[in-house]
DNA sequence: TTAAATAATATCGCATGCTATATAACCTGT
DNA sequence: ACAGGTTATATAGCATGCGATATTATTTAA
């Protein structure tokens, strides 16, 4: 008698088992989400991180705004030109360095403050209510610890 | 003696304690971990679950890619046109339905596979090195029930 | 059998994110 | 004072993601 071979199927690979499949997964339904809920207000995902860095009319330099966000300084440079494109930030030059400017909400974007707040309240509660007490602070606790991890490699 | 409201500081909000913001974070790190790792063979993270779906000579789909990826059907057609661009992928009409066309990888791809896998499981490792061994299992089922409870809205 | 509904792709337009690089202003040490 | 390093921003080019809509083929129902 004699076997044989037909396939290895190493290539099997369980999505719902992978950490990085699921957080990314995770992140696009977190900001679909948001977005849904600050569309009608003219608002998405990429300006709450801005509004609230710059809110109860704090004044900040893009520098600055970009570490708050914790996103790359030319990300933060688009999203803000599209934000004052949109006349939701103004921005001045810093008097104390010609280099830099000085990022601040205009008032419409200050009106829309309490939306933005509510809609990350909403889409967190709605999140988290597939998890217990318990493991809500744990589940926070957990990414953080991830984020640390990834970002000592780079 | 007569007392002054400075400020409200309504808009406090701290993103450590935001679901949303720190899996959108953990997200942005597991994939940059990842398009370090494959960017030297010439793939990045979205071409992963592609490679998946279609290891071991499986055919499928457009549509069956994304719904295995868990993305939009005009982002997968996105994706699939620049891996045939790049000489990943190839497609055939399906003999069956004159609208769908099959997808499957080309050799040069399929040679790449073990990267991926090797990919996936370091930034993986590296992540949940930070959780012990009960922590990784929790977390996989956490983010399981946050991605059913935020699909079941949109 | 044919009109209407459904299904699979294609395409447009846009936002958000990245890396790499350029420019201009600032700071430091000599 | 000034050469050289550092810092803040700008810009280019690209990938990845979305929603909205068009096109073509298939299926269903009358």
């Amino acid at each position: 008698m004699r076997y044989y071979l037909i396939a290895s199927y190493a290539m099997q690979f369980d999505r719902d088992k992978s950490a990085g499949y699921m957080t990314n997964w995770a992140a696009r339904l977190f900001a679909r989400a948001i977005d849904r809920r600050l569309k009608p207000v003219g608002l998405s995902c990429a300006h709450m991180p801005v509004m609230f860095a710059l809110g109860d009319g704090r004044e900040l330099s893009q520098k600055a705004l970009a570490e708050a966000a914790a996103i790359e300084q030319p990300t933060m440079a688009a999203t803000l030109s599209r934000m004052e494109r949109d006349g939701l930030v103004q921005r001045r030059q810093d008097p104390n360095d010609r280099r830099a400017a000085l990022f601040s909400l205009t008032p419409p974007a200050r009106e829309r403050a309490d939306a933005v707040l509510a809609a990350a309240r909403d889409v967190n509660a709605r999140a988290l209510g597939a998890l217990d007490a318990a493991e809500r602070a744990l589940f926070l606790d957990m990414l953080a610890r991830v984020v640390a991890a990834l970002d000592r490699e780079g």
